[in-house]
DNA sequence: TTTTATCTACGATTAATTTCGTACAAAGAT
DNA sequence: ATCTTTGTACGAAATTAATCGTAGATAAAA
């Protein structure tokens, strides 16, 4: 059962990006996508509830600790998406990719590779 | 920006599908939903709460008040896929549409449907 | 070897959410 | 006319999230 509150995904989200970082990495990168300045005991603090809930692992051989993500990424937007779905759309995934396929962020070319992958879907079977 | 909480969604969900509701009706289909009974109080405080934030309206010409969604189910979706997208596939519809292609409460039907909507979407370009 | 910088641990605070109890008014039943 | 039910208003407790300050340890620099 994974549930990042919004602050947590932000971390997790660069985690999965860059790998294993430190609190300070996080922390500077977390400043630089915000403009006001976050507090480093903020960020501090955010991962060691992390790693009590068992979202982050941590390598604390060295004085400065190494944090890791524990889920991939894909499992967690698999789950952070079913429950979305549920609640949002009813469950309906259809009426949610017509959504996200008539939203401006999504490009022809996207919409191509979807329709590509449905095709090969639909071979499959 | 709109920005229901869980709880508040869940009303707004009912509103949606049922039109106007009193409190009782919306109380009494969320007691249905959950095993454990819901106090009336509790739910009458949520949709005061969101009276106040104008999530929805209130009629209150009678003594039971009757309330309202404001905004439509579908502007709603859209304005929360759009922040549940960037946040979570970082922004790409492509990876959340495949997300949801390969999830198993996705039947066959619908991925047909999405399918047909995609290559009419082609072909109006 | 002092001093300075960096790091973790651990509250404490503030805000938001969820829950419900009590008070009191209005409508309905007896 | 009185009692019971049904309703709203309001406040308060419990929980969770997000933020940061201070204390104390360890490493680096002087």
């Amino acid at each position: 059962m994974i549930k990042p509150t919004e602050s947590e995904l932000e971390i997790l989200q660069l985690l999965w990006q860059k790998g294993s970082c430190t609190v300070r990495e996080i922390n500077e990168e977390l400043s630089k996508k915000k403009e006001s300045e976050i507090g480093y005991t903020t960020t501090l603090k955010t991962m060691q509830i992390m790693h009590e809930k068992g979202l982050i692992s941590r390598d604390d051989t060295a004085k400065t600790h190494i944090f890791t993500a524990v889920a991939t990424e894909s499992d967690t937007q698999k789950q952070l998406l079913d429950r979305f779905m549920d609640s949002v759309f009813r469950g309906s995934a259809m009426k949610m990719v017509m959504q996200a396929l008539g939203n401006q962020h999504t490009t022809a070319e996207e919409i191509a590779e979807i329709k590509k992958l449905i095709d090969e879907m639909e071979n499959k079977k």
